[in-house]
DNA sequence: TTAAGTGCAAATTATTTGCAGTAAG
DNA sequence: CTTACTGCAAATAATTTGCACTTAA
């Protein structure tokens, strides 16, 4: 049976559904475990796989399963795992956000066709020089956003 | 007289504006130009400097000049520039977009306390290697967004 | 029991669009 | 003249929020 949120990613990975990897994401970070936090959790990290999603197509997702979850819910869920820690948010077109539950720095293929996003190996990634942060500031990060057309 | 739409920029670059120069800008790519078209475009690179802005600001700037342009306006007018290639939008954070009149490909400094996009110096980031573009597909773009926190 | 979480509907914010009037070529 | 441009107000789209109800601890 596959996941309902299909992953775009290379790897052929394990499709098992594991709710001890949701509970333990949860409780890494003191968030309470309940229905619709469990349900999102799933599918998610319930798979170990990582996954970029919109809150539309994961409210989609939950609602594609037995275990609807409003969709004021998940925007609210959404931004609580980020807050927490637990996953990113990423912005790469002006419309809509990307929720990323891969919190390693690396970059983003961004594919302009279907306007979805996956991770792009990071270690095929090599900056050799950086600007440098002006004075008084200091970087907080480096979005790499690699933009692709379909041939 | 100081440019109602101030740079970030580092270097002080001159400050005259030049309507002729906003002409030439959009007799490049057969724009009419109209009266709004002027007052955007002497903003945007009446006295040649390259300009980051959002829609509201771009707005605003028109207003605090005698010269008012509908928000509508500035809208279609910066969408209408972007579609003729004399600008770029650029997306850092979800909420509002930016529109460069930098059209070179370059990487952005962005101010997280201010909200502000300014550029960073292309020559100074040298990426060594980059992820190849998955099978189908092509690189159409690579976007660098630095984020700045202020120390 | 009690503070935190949820769902609905209404509110916000950024942006777009329909359409009647205005202006450029 | 004639088609493109503009402005207003209404429409959308994504996201947030107020508040009464529910649930985990």
């Amino acid at each position: 049976m596959a996941h309902i949120l299909s992953g775009m990613d290379s790897t052929a990975p394990q499709t098992t559904i594991d709710a001890d990897r949701s509970a333990d994401w949860l409780a890494s970070v003191d968030l309470r475990p309940t229905r619709q936090r469990m349900v999102l959790a799933n599918l998610l990290v319930g798979d170990g796989q990582d996954r970029h999603v919109t809150a539309e197509g994961l409210f989609e997702a939950a609602a594609q399963s037995d275990e609807p979850v409003s969709l004021a819910t998940v925007y609210n869920t959404l931004k609580a795992f980020c807050e927490a820690g637990l996953m990113r948010e990423i912005t790469v077109d002006g419309s809509k956000s990307y929720f990323d539950t891969n919190m390693t720095d690396h970059p983003h293929f961004y594919w302009e066709d279907t306007a979805t996003l996956t991770d792009a190996p990071s270690d095929q990634l090599e900056i050799r020089r950086l600007p440098l942060a002006p004075d008084g500031a200091e970087i907080s990060a480096v979005d790499v956003v690699i933009r692709l057309r379909r041939k």
